[in-house]
DNA sequence: CGATATCTTGAGGAATCTCAATACTAGTGG
DNA sequence: CCACTAGTATTGAGATTCCTCAAGATATCG
């Protein structure tokens, strides 16, 4: 439900020399270029960077990459949320992660994504070509020192999740899930942190292998001991955030 | 129950030119090196990072490292297997992965470790000072290409484990992880493969998400249904790879 | 204000876990 | 060489958590 791809500078300005300073221009102005992994670069570097980028718009619900597709971009979230995950044959799904504004998708290198990925809310990224992203990189150590370092990042926090898949029960599940959207960076907050929830209770059990019904019973059940506390569904207020980072780490 | 370190140049060569020497001429004749991540290195850089490694020894049950430990090295398999993990505060265990020859643990610019590590069978290692290691880092970029990479495939696997541990069912993971351990490159079979099993049941239940009686019944099973045969418990013949593909994969 | 999605709640069932007993294996000492 | 011991694996029976299926409540959007 949101408009169509309200930017795309390679239909508004077919000129390379245009598109490079409407594109560079675009990303001086870009708001999320300090939590991205592009914040790294400086100046002739930022620029080359912003000269192969391109704009993307989904709509809620529509599918963005394909687990198996060939791999021609790699991805950065401007704004909204998008799921990435992985399906069985009989249509059982693993969400492996959420991504939100700044977050970067997509493994240089590889010829086809090994995830899938779809928009929960509408969407804006930014696409980098591949092949053009790679030359990048091996231009700008800055650049794959970054990327090291948020896949090394990434690496931690998958193991943090199996942990979470593998040995804890569902209601550490649901206050693990909880302590994790609260501390997102975007959710800055000043005691009882209001937490955005975007995605549905489905989405929920299937980021945290349960399902969808026992999520909602968890939630009520934190709900009657005043630990959190909802108005409507999609929010949710941390009355008693220290009690859910106990109960997240198992502390009984 | 192994030797106590049977190799260690700074104990028997204090010199630092001869232990240059000896440890350059002990690395050119690593059996593991093509397997792992100092092949990508050559001559001069080999050389290098030939002068900075020490060996170590640890017996089968010995701790190697513990989460949030200093990271003083990084580490790198040369024989044996290895399990890493994460735990809770009442004992539950998360193993998130097994290292066997050639395998790379550690996070180069990270200060502490994020998963503990332990011996499972007699193990030799290589271990690599971190700020020693993060200088060659930063003067060879083939190198941090190839721990890039490294940590990339370590999130596909991730991402494939938790797909297992959040949506798979007993006897899928089970199956799943023998296929795997048969995959294993050390793991070279003609056609009925026999895969070594150095870990316990309670080391491979860790592993699933499972108890050590649910791995032991579903072995059971698989056995009783010809899928696969064993003559100790701590080796297996998959009698049915392809079987147990389809079973791994989902494909009932 | 009604239609459709999503969420919540309930009752029963299934997979896996827990607890407990038995069997195997490997290493030890007689 | 064999019995013994300790650790590990297997098997059994019952308990429990979470899932499945189904109905009802709530929210969203035209």
């Amino acid at each position: 439900m949101s408009d169509t791809n309200p930017l795309r500078p390679e239909d508004a300005v077919p000129l390379l020399g245009r598109r490079f300073a409407h594109a560079l221009s675009r990303c001086d102005a870009c708001e999320v270029r300090d939590r991205s992994f592009c914040g790294v670069l400086e100046g002739h570097e930022f620029a080359r960077l912003a000269a192969i980028v391109t704009s993307r718009s989904f709509d809620a619900r529509q599918s963005i990459v394909h687990e198996g597709d060939e791999a021609e971009v790699l991805l950065n979230v401007i704004s909204g949320t998008v799921k990435i995950y992985r399906a069985l044959p009989d249509g059982r799904v693993q969400i492996v992660g959420f991504l939100s504004e700044g977050d970067f998708m997509g493994v240089p290198a590889t010829r086809r994504y090994g995830v899938s990925a779809e928009a929960i809310t509408p969407v804006e990224m930014c696409a980098f070509p591949r092949r053009s992203f790679d030359r990048l990189l091996n231009e700008f150590p800055t650049l794959e020192r970054r990327l090291f370092e948020l896949s090394t990042n990434e690496v931690a926090a998958a193991r943090d999740h199996m942990l979470l898949l593998g040995r804890k029960t569902a209601r550490e599940r649901v206050a693990s899930f909880l302590v994790a959207m609260a501390d997102k960076p975007s959710c800055a907050h000043v005691s009882s942190p209001s937490v955005a929830l975007p995605m549905t209770r489905a989405e929920i059990a299937d980021y945290l292998g349960l399902t969808m019904e026992t999520v909602s019973r968890t939630l009520t059940s934190l709900r009657n001991e005043g630990v959190i506390v909802s108005s409507p569904p999609d929010r949710l207020v941390l009355a008693q955030l220290e009690k859910l980072r106990q109960i997240a780490a198992g502390d009984v």
